[in-house]
DNA sequence: GTTCTAGAAC
DNA sequence: GTTCTAGAAC
């Protein structure tokens, strides 16, 4: 979100006519395989301002260099007009001053920060070839290790002016643009931006895994000064928020009931005029003053200069309505209780009609803090929503929004539309716009009012599926038992009026008027699996069941052995996430979940070091697994054991079969899911082969011979491995990540 | 995923 | 004869 600030647009010309343009040193700051030289390259390419890159790697003609070197090269270009990239690691502060010294009148001194998780740089300057530094292969890891360690980020008081910090492609993609489009004579805004301040998770997990040692005080200390020096808008916004101010207190012992927050439906993307919008919802919350007991309705708008809220603050003035059970709230709906301290137990979505994620506005927000949870949840009450219409989702309890925000049920809405690049539009008819918005808010309400009572009544029964029907219509409470019914009474007014888009909208999909009725599973893409493939989810959704193989269970994740180790050391991860059976299933929504699986893996990879200290390990996923629920393998590259019997045992774990999770992860952050390729399964097949030497072997009692052959020995050194085995020296880095170098 | 076993390979 | 694989059943 920050980064927005860092746009192209911000880009503008020096107003004093007199001021020579002034050039910018930009420092780099990224371990190898960061993407420092791609982000020079990528800036110089299209760029109308003269550059110059100075890289030690290659600046003693064409070998490595000094750092003295590089700021006599750096003082060169800028004697010559010259804007200048730093192309070096520059990790601490000590690294930087030098170069950040050359900053004066008429230069100004950037900061770049490529912060990537030391994984993805280690695997980046593993795979490449041809590095101007000739930091490829086995090498790349120690250093980046090492070069992890000094990290310590840039500070404005060090001397930048202005200091932007990367996370992911789309962040180096803003700062590219921005720098490319540079012009001569332009400058961009002064100060700290894009700062993360809680991002240090995975690479101090990596380095203590590897280095075995306590995050620093130092680090973490680093963290914050700079966390506290880059005060940016998004802060802005939330000091803004104290228009919040008149939110109703609530003495203590005050029996508060239930609270639902809703957006403005149909006023963003549907376009819905606000004025027509405003009297609408105020004339929805008068109507509901009566039924809502000692629960209350707010109006959420991220921004203090919403205009729909201040119309409804307006209308609101003049009518009869308790400001404890309606106000307005300024604030992120998905952060209402951790940034806002407003407690909503029931929040409503201004969904689309597929309640899909996407979309952008609320509807994205919405889905995408709630996790995947919510869209399965969502799939097992209704696969479409008619406008006007709503239905009430209870949260999981393994949603993000239920466990930070105490969300307990999200109300997905669906009002008129008037965007005509939407489906279903209006065309301007607000005749049938204002009718289907009453009918939308009613839906929102009665739903909010019964749930509400539902869990007065009995808080065992809130799964049950609540879904509001027509405006008149009386709160309903179906099951699948009364689809049939339910069909029928959805052939009311607004679905007869809307019919005819509605249709359209569907196309192929056939898709019979499902509002309200169970869903079933979207196309043929899910596998079947037989009833022995199911004791992973059983595990994984019923842990306490099985204590015997029990390691660790969170929210988020079950450890346990694997029934049938294949090596000394094999343990799985199981994702206790409903609906994710296998990779085939992931997507960008499970990146986190991804990266906490990964970190467990390794905080037992660590354990079992502590037990034997020249075991290595794999973590992976079976491309194809035969077991349902996401699966980690944690597994140790000895492979002895009985359990391995046969060929495809073997090829499950040493073929391309078994995704090591760090390119999973990768994968999932670049291109938004994991790729499985439909004739995996023939990797399975493949002859037998030594996964450390590659040698091959007719029969799997000879592969076992030859794997157990390193097994004698409690440590067998490098060179009785490669005695055995023609082991190469490129340790498989990016996987079995070495952990005692 | 495992177990079982017919029959191929040696 | 024994060893080993691969496919069916669960």
């Amino acid at each position: 979100m920050e980064m927005e600030i860092d746009g192209a647009s911000d880009s503008k010309p020096l107003e004093t006519g007199d001021d020579k343009p002034k050039l910018v040193v930009v420092i780099l700051i990224g371990a190898p395989g960061s993407g420092k030289s791609t982000f020079c390259e990528q800036v110089m390419a299209s760029s109308s301002r003269p550059w110059s890159r100075v890289c030690q790697d290659i600046i003693n003609n064409g070998k490595a260099g000094t750092k003295q070197q590089c700021v006599k090269s750096v003082m060169g270009s800028l004697s010559e007009g010259k804007s200048v990239f730093v192309d070096r690691c520059n990790m601490d502060r000590e690294q930087r001053a030098e170069f950040v010294k050359l900053g004066g009148p008429q230069v100004e001194v950037h900061g770049v920060v490529l912060d990537f998780p030391a994984n993805v740089c280690i695997s980046r300057s593993v795979k490449r070839t041809g590095h101007e530094g000739n930091l490829q292969g086995g090498k790349a890891a120690a250093v980046v290790n090492r070069m992890m360690q000094k990290k310590e980020l840039p500070k404005l008081s060090e001397g930048f002016s202005r200091i932007v910090f990367c996370h992911d492609d789309s962040d180096v993609q803003a700062a590219i643009k921005a720098y490319s489009s540079l012009g001569p004579s332009d400058t961009l805004r002064m100060g700290c931006f894009g700062q993360k301040h809680a991002d240090a998770k995975i690479q101090l997990g990596i380095m203590k895994f590897l280095k075995k040692v306590e995050p620093s005080s130092e680090i973490l200390g680093s963290n914050m000064d700079t966390a506290q020096e880059s005060v940016c808008l998004a802060n802005d916004e939330y000091k803004e928020t104290n228009l919040n101010k008149e939110l109703p207190q609530c003495s203590v012992g005050e029996d508060v009931g239930f609270t639902l927050a809703f957006p403005s439906i149909s006023t963003a993307d549907f376009q819905f005029d606000n004025e027509k919008a405003a009297d609408i919802i105020v004339e929805k919350v008068e109507e509901f003053m009566s039924k809502l007991g000692n629960n209350r309705l707010v109006l959420v708008d991220l921004s203090y200069r919403s205009k729909i809220l201040s119309l409804v603050r307006t209308k609101v003035a003049s009518r009869n309505i308790d400001s404890k059970k309606f106000f307005t709230f300024v604030g992120d709906i998905t952060k209402l209780y951790s940034a806002g301290g407003l407690y909503c137990n029931v929040i409503a979505n201004a969904a689309n009609w597929r309640l899909k994620p996407g979309g952008g506005g609320v509807n994205s927000a919405i889905f995408s803090a709630a996790g995947p949870a919510l869209e399965y949840a969502t799939k097992e009450r209704a696969k479409s929503l008619q406008p006007g219409r709503a239905v009430a989702v209870p949260l999981p309890s393994d949603s993000p929004l239920f466990k930070r925000e105490r969300v307990s049920h999200v109300i997905h809405v669906l009002g008129p539309n008037m965007n005509p690049q939407r489906p279903n539009c209006l065309n301007n008819d607000y005749g049938k716009g204002s009718k289907i918005l009453r009918e939308a808010y009613t839906a929102l309400f009665e739903c909010f009012v019964s749930i509400a009572r539902n869990q007065e009544q009995s808080p065992v029964k809130i799964s049950e599926a609540l879904i509001a029907g027509s405006s008149t219509g009386p709160r309903r409470i179906l099951n699948t038992d009364q689809k049939t019914k339910t069909d029928g009474d959805c052939a009311s007014e607004t679905s007869k009026k809307s019919k005819g888009s509605e249709d359209e909208m569907k196309g192929k999909d056939n898709v019979s008027c499902s509002y309200g009725q169970k869903v079933k599973q979207e196309g043929s893409i899910s596998k079947h699996w037989g009833a022995w493939a199911q004791a992973l989810y059983n595990i994984a959704m019923n842990p306490q069941s099985q204590k015997d193989q029990l390691l660790e269970v969170s929210d988020d994740v079950v450890v346990v052995n694997d029934l049938y180790p294949k090596a000394q050391r094999h343990i799985l991860v199981l994702a206790r996430y409903r609906g994710l059976d296998s990779l085939a299933n992931v997507n960008q929504e499970h990146l986190n979940l991804l990266k906490t699986m990964h970190d467990v893996g390794l905080k037992w990879v660590q354990k079992f070091l502590g037990d034997d200290r020249s075991m290595t390990f794999r973590l992976g996923y079976h491309s194809d697994p035969s077991m349902r629920q996401l699966h980690l393998h944690v597994i140790s590259q000895d492979f002895n054991s009985s359990h391995l019997k046969n060929k495809k045992h073997w090829n499950t774990f040493t073929t391309a079969f078994f995704r090591d999770s760090i390119d999973v992860i990768e994968e999932v952050r670049t291109k938004g899911k994991a790729t499985v390729n439909d004739d995996d399964s023939k990797l399975l097949s493949m002859e037998l082969r030594c996964h450390r030497c590659r040698s091959a072997h007719p029969n799997m009692p000879r592969l076992k011979r030859h794997i157990n052959d390193f097994q004698g020995e409690s440590q067998p050194t490098k060179e009785k491995q490669r005695r055995l085995c023609d082991l190469p020296d490129v340790p498989r880095l990016k996987s079995i990540f070495d952990y005692n170098s």
